[in-house]
DNA sequence: CTAGGAGCTAGAGCGCTGTCTAGGTCAAGT
DNA sequence: ACTTGACCTAGACAGCGCTCTAGCTCCTAG
């Protein structure tokens, strides 16, 4: 309970610890990490969190930048609400587009995938019961 | 009809005359792009057809180097359609996952978003109706 | 007393995916 | 003749997101 080393959040968030102080460097911190008398950093379970959000936010394609902007509106306290809302909106946005997108690409690999298996298990029995060359790549579909 | 240069090319596609060039020095065409007798570049619609479904590979997550193996495959003929669907299925995994972990993040997101919401809504109505300092930034959910 | 291991800072390096520049050719329009 | 614009090559550069190194300080266990 009494705070946490950069090596236990690691394990925690899955971040490595090289990670774990670039993001620092880069402002993604809400609360400024404090330290022990020698420099060390501790952690708290707050700080877990936050990372495990910061997590969510860089997978699901919000670029440094931005989580950058989100900390610092989070930083400044209470009274910036609506842009906190406006940046989080848009990246929802962007992240529904990415799902479509995603299904959109899943639908045509799918429809290769189907006929590529048509294919590998006609062409298995092709090598089995008739001679080869009864093959035509089409590849333009 | 009679062979596409590279501008065109790259209007129909969305892809940079830089990108065109950049991906063909890389090896993603699956037919050797045919010249001009001065050196220009001449596309068929099969290009055209071939870059579109690299485009989905690539904004599914496929990394050039993959999509310059399955180009290879393509390349070398019938024969090795097992290995293609191969790359293929594992990549329609690949994008399944992509596309559930979005999920998950787009859950997360939408719920500050509420959250956020619910707090603009009702700060807005504070600013009105009753003193300021009735605020808690609850950023640890 | 010494060796290991975890931590520290500052800063270099890297993998990926383009993007842009320099310097040139060529064809068409004015 | 001259300009404009599309194209060419080779290769430098850029942005992003880490990752790693060098050189150091501590603390703890053997």
């Amino acid at each position: 309970m009494g705070g946490l080393s950069i090596g236990q959040v690691a394990e925690r968030t899955g971040l490595s610890v090289h990670a774990l102080r670039f993001y620092e460097r880069e402002g993604l911190l809400a609360d400024t990490v404090r330290r022990e008398s020698n420099g060390r950093r501790v952690y708290t379970e707050d700080d877990v969190d936050w990372l495990t959000m910061c997590i969510r936010f860089r997978s699901s394609g919000m670029p440094l930048d931005t989580i950058r902007r989100y900390t610092e509106l989070v930083r400044q306290g209470a009274g910036n609400e609506a842009d906190r809302l406006a940046l989080l909106k848009s990246h929802q946005d962007h992240v529904r587009a990415q799902i479509e997108e995603l299904n959109e690409c899943l639908n045509v690999i799918t429809f290769k995938v189907h006929i590529y298996q048509q294919h590998v298990d006609a062409g298995t029995a092709d090598c089995l019961w008739v001679t080869p060359s009864t093959q035509a790549a089409s590849e333009a579909s």
